[in-house]
DNA sequence: GTATGACCAAGTTCGAAATCTGGTCAAGTG
DNA sequence: CACTTGACCAGATTTCGAACTTGGTCATAC
């Protein structure tokens, strides 16, 4: 059964090439199955509709970037600080052009897609950023003057501005050095000294772990 | 020559109102004429063009902002203050919902005007607000270990990410708690205590003036 | 001198025909 | 028999010219 493993991970390459280089309204089933060598009707073995290939697609993308975020908080538990995990998650999701463009509600690149929840439910996700900030809190890595929530909002914020940001030409330096920067921001605004243990880290992990 | 001014001001608060009940596309010429109680015509004796009419009630829009702040850092300095400003501003702009509109990017509110300097410039919007950076620096009004460019871009970020997260509908709280999230944000992560005098305050005032 | 609305060219909308494409499934393959 | 395929079709999308709308002008009216 890996060869039709194999041939899912073809056609979601192939997939995800297109979305990049022609946008979503481009992008045919007919023009994928043809570029992965296949039949049409093979596609449809693997997925119902057009719709449910595409959040494939998204769907793959969010799980690398939170695998890439596993990776960093087992290599660095320092990652579990609001700051260090802002500035990693910054750069994952700056790293995929499809995610990048998703966040950003790129039209061109995701049609219909944009904001519809495609393979990936936003409310979970805001309880899972919920959670954790209340995970450092309990451990008082963050302020304590304002309420979870709250805090959790102003953070999403912050990040989403910096993200925002980046359509912006006139960005100041390089990319990493605007993670720093968002990084340095978001210490000052929200972090509170203290160095995490592996036990943190793997707390986080299993919590972005749920966003599967 | 205060009729025609009045006039003027007539027909911008007409086209001001049905931009944000119709969207620029269905707003005509004869539409706005007509509202206005004079012949099409006669909006040509104002404004060359059609871009240039709703250019002007987006320019308006803009001095009525800026007004609110020069009125608010003259009734308490410390709005000079970086995180005072933010919230001010933020209220400022929400308060007014075409510059909201231009803000956030509504295409449907503002059409192809969107992000095209209409009768505004964006590039001088960035240098007037790294001079005011710059001045708190001086001060010792911000945080002395990021350079300006970088606070400044760093603060806007800030301040972008929650006019943005305004549209998500799942915000916590009122408006004005909110505002004051940010300011607690703004504080926290770019403020360094003080109280500025009157002075400041001018200052602030006539480089925000100069955004006219 | 000032205001106007009929007028016109350029742009937009509309509708029907032509084309394309998501999704199916009978036929083909090994 | 399990799997794959592409011809096929309905519904969606595009095309294209005709009909209509509207930004901008200017001769006329006041």
């Amino acid at each position: 059964m890996t060869a039709r493993t194999d041939r899912e991970t073809k056609i979601l390459d192939v997939a995800a090439d297109m979305l990049v280089r022609h946008g979503y309204r481009r992008v045919t089933i007919d023009d994928v199955a043809g570029a992965a060598g296949i039949g049409k009707g093979t596609v449809y073995l693997h997925w119902k509709t057009r719709e449910e290939l595409f959040g494939a697609v998204f769907a793959r993308e969010v799980r690398g970037a939170i695998a890439d975020m596993v990776t960093a908080l087992h290599a660095d538990p320092a990652v579990a600080l609001l700051h260090r995990f802002a500035a990693e998650f910054f750069l994952a999701i700056l790293r995929r052009p499809l995610l990048y463009g998703m966040v950003i509600g790129d039209v061109q690149m995701w049609g219909k897609l944009v904001g519809s929840e495609a393979g990936y439910d936003g409310g979970r996700h805001n309880t899972v950023m919920v959670s954790y900030v209340d995970v450092l809190a309990a451990r008082g890595l963050v302020r304590t003057d304002l309420a979870t929530p709250e805090l959790t909002y102003a953070f999403q914020s912050v990040f989403e501005g910096f993200i925002y940001a980046e359509r912006t030409v006139g960005s100041t330096g390089t990319r990493d050095e605007r993670a720093r920067l968002l990084s340095a921001t978001v210490e000052s605004a929200f972090s509170r000294p203290g160095t995490p243990d592996a036990a943190l880290a793997d707390e986080v992990a299993a919590l972005l772990s749920g966003l599967v």
